[in-house]
DNA sequence: TAGATTGTTAATCGATTAACAATC
DNA sequence: TAGATTGTTAATCGATTAACAATC
């Protein structure tokens, strides 16, 4: 998993030190942010080590600087078109969440449906058509997409996407793809999180009972 | 990550293994099983030693025996009753989705939300006022929920859960909390989710440009 | 100076892989 | 029997932790 668990960290860094900002903090010992996530302070001084950031015996981490470091590794500063495939429900639950992501350098800036009850050429994020899909995204240089069609259609979508050359995927279906040369697939399987938050507490349930 | 991992890859093995029973595949081998996931067959076959799942050296492992087995590990035999908590857009979202986790032994009994114009408490999955969340979680022996509250009352949610003694929490708030001894916490960020796809992006970028 | 924290090295831990004897 | 696959052991790999010298 080469750094998978460091980028995960980072991204914890980043918005514990936002409400530490929030609430006035200027330097922050790793022993707080350990204690904080949970986790352990040569971990975060490693992981800092390894990000590029300094520190001083004297104030510990200055906050404003880790988070522009933090930024930089993300690539906050050019802003990621990304569109979305599928506007079901969770498709426009994602489409609403759009501000939340602007401000972290993503922007959704396009949907793509079949149900032609849905098409709106005209909204701040247009839902298109999904036959314009392979012209709006060789026109406009995307990289990115949002799969949350329904399960039936997520091979389709897939294949056109890979064609396209599309970089990267954030895959909502139950549809498990690897990832190839070419594309990177990012899959959340909100069906798999409830199992594995279900085999977790029984598990614990099972540990204290003997 | 005691066995994260481990877990993680029996939710794969489960979904494989169903599609290619629909195909009419009676038995499979370790290393077959690996290519279709992107995983080493050492791998697959000391998953299955550790989870108790036996195969022959004549024609691999059976099927239907390993699917049953996967089923008793993730206890789908007893329904596991959840609620949700906020009944925005992703909230329905998942609430429509429900069909698709009854069928993996998971079903949302009932969503809470805030506002008066989103009661119904006849609805199949009923969505009743915040205030009578304690008295529903104790008269009915809730031990599971989903949180899809806005930012801003996601800490009351938690706090309010975690006094009632809830033994697992599917957060889909940014709100990061650590796991306590009495409540095991799952965390969804879809936010970092997006923020990592493209940074795994990035980083593939640089490694091919030198 | 005394005390506390960083940065880094070595030790530990756990998970994955390679290898192969046992088995069909 | 010859060939192929499982189950398991030992080797490898990588990530986390512990420890501590260097520094403020």
């Amino acid at each position: 998993m080469d750094g998978q668990d460091r980028i995960k960290r980072l991204l914890n860094y980043k918005n514990l030190l936002r409400q530490l900002q929030n609430l006035g903090f200027i330097k922050v010992f790793s022993d707080n942010i350990a204690d904080a996530l949970g986790i352990s302070a040569s971990l975060v001084r490693k992981d800092f080590a390894i990000f590029g950031i300094a520190g001083s015996q004297k104030g510990g981490y200055h906050i404003a600087s880790i988070l522009h470091t933090i930024h930089e590794i993300l690539g906050k500063n050019e802003i990621q078109k990304i569109i979305l495939i599928g506007a079901g429900r969770l498709g426009t639950a994602l489409l609403n969440y759009g501000k939340g992501f602007t401000d972290e350098g993503i922007k959704i800036v396009a949907a793509f449906d079949i149900d032609p009850a849905k098409f709106d050429e005209k909204a701040d994020v247009p839902i298109l058509p999904m036959n314009s899909l392979v012209d709006y995204v060789r026109e406009n240089d995307i990289s990115f997409a949002i799969i949350t069609v329904p399960e039936s259609s997520a091979r389709q979508v897939m294949d056109i996407l890979k064609t396209e050359k599309i970089q990267g995927i954030l895959n909502f279906t139950s549809l498990k793809v690897k990832n190839s040369d070419e594309t990177i697939i990012n899959n959340v399987n909100i069906e798999h999180e409830l199992a594995r938050l279900i085999y977790m507490v029984r598990q614990k349930n099972r540990e204290s009972h003997d």
